[in-house]
DNA sequence: AAATTATTTTAGCCTTAGCTAACAATTATA
DNA sequence: TATAATTGTTAGCTAAGGCTAAAATAATTT
């Protein structure tokens, strides 16, 4: 799988039952982002958010928590396990990143759809190497002044 | 879809069934590929380069067919239309800017994987802001010096 | 407390894009 | 040209992650 051979976009992600799906990775963000503001996070809370079907949540959430990420029982409170809010503030962090990144450049739309795909294509060296680039843009207004001027609004 | 609303991964596609799903720009991106360096392109040359089975490749290759991106009949050889041409040179290049920038902010590890994730996750006007960026740092190799230096590989 | 309303689950279906096994067609070789 | 080898197709299965409809449970109201 690291080596010079193309795969389809569904290839890269059935060779590793191991990993964390995107789906699953978007619930748990989600439950760790809405529990930042709430007390207890409900099934629907979750499909609301998503914007999927209650019988949707229902069916990851049980996942999730066979899996060990999520404590929950029928008809109560979905809540993350240490290990669960572990991986959401990594991914909610990645989100951010990501999204911080889009701007950054110059992108005006569909900002928050690209930032929710772009999130599970990337490895951490990479969302390393992007927060490389915003502390450069960041600590040197005068790169970004140039930057902004003469490419950023390149079309 | 283009509001401010969460969708979870799976969500972002499956609303719109007009448009090419990731699998099929794989392969209408492989068949491009493979047409610049050799004359007439077979069901099973693209199943090796994209790493599925033969009756995968034939699916997909008859769906492709069907909605006229691919000139096809049985146990022929496989060509774009006029309209998978120039898809595939746009998805062509979109593959190699994902890639240029990639290297370029550093990142040296499941390149590959990455870009052929990323692609499918952005749109055109956030490619021309990549594109954007690369020009910049190549016609500015001061401040590419010192992005390489004291950004570049910060982990 | 009973009835109503809201929430969640269960059952079962759908689609995409993989797969294998078996068969068919084409091409190459003896 | 007959046989063998290669290439491609068909049929039918699988897994994820959606969905709807109907049933169960919980919470709220009367």
């Amino acid at each position: 799988m690291n080596d010079n051979n193309f795969y389809t976009f569904r290839g890269y992600s059935l060779n590793n039952g191991k990993s964390l799906s995107p789906s699953m990775e978007d619930y748990i963000e989600m439950i760790y982002r809405l529990s930042l503001n709430q007390s207890n996070v409900r099934v629907n809370d979750l499909s609301d958010s998503l914007n999927v079907q209650p019988p949707s949540s229902t069916k990851m959430i049980k996942k999730l928590s066979e899996i060990g990420y999520v404590k929950y029982e029928r008809y109560g409170s979905v809540n993350l396990t240490e290990k669960g809010i572990e991986i959401g503030k990594y991914l909610l962090s990645r989100h951010d990143t990501i999204s911080t990144f889009l701007k950054l450049i110059g992108v005006e739309h569909n900002l928050l759809e690209q930032t929710e795909k772009i999130e599970h294509a990337i490895y951490e060296e990479t969302l390393n190497k992007i927060n490389g680039f915003i502390h450069f843009i960041n600590d040197n207004p005068e790169i970004n002044k140039i930057y902004m001027e003469e490419y950023k609004y390149l079309e």
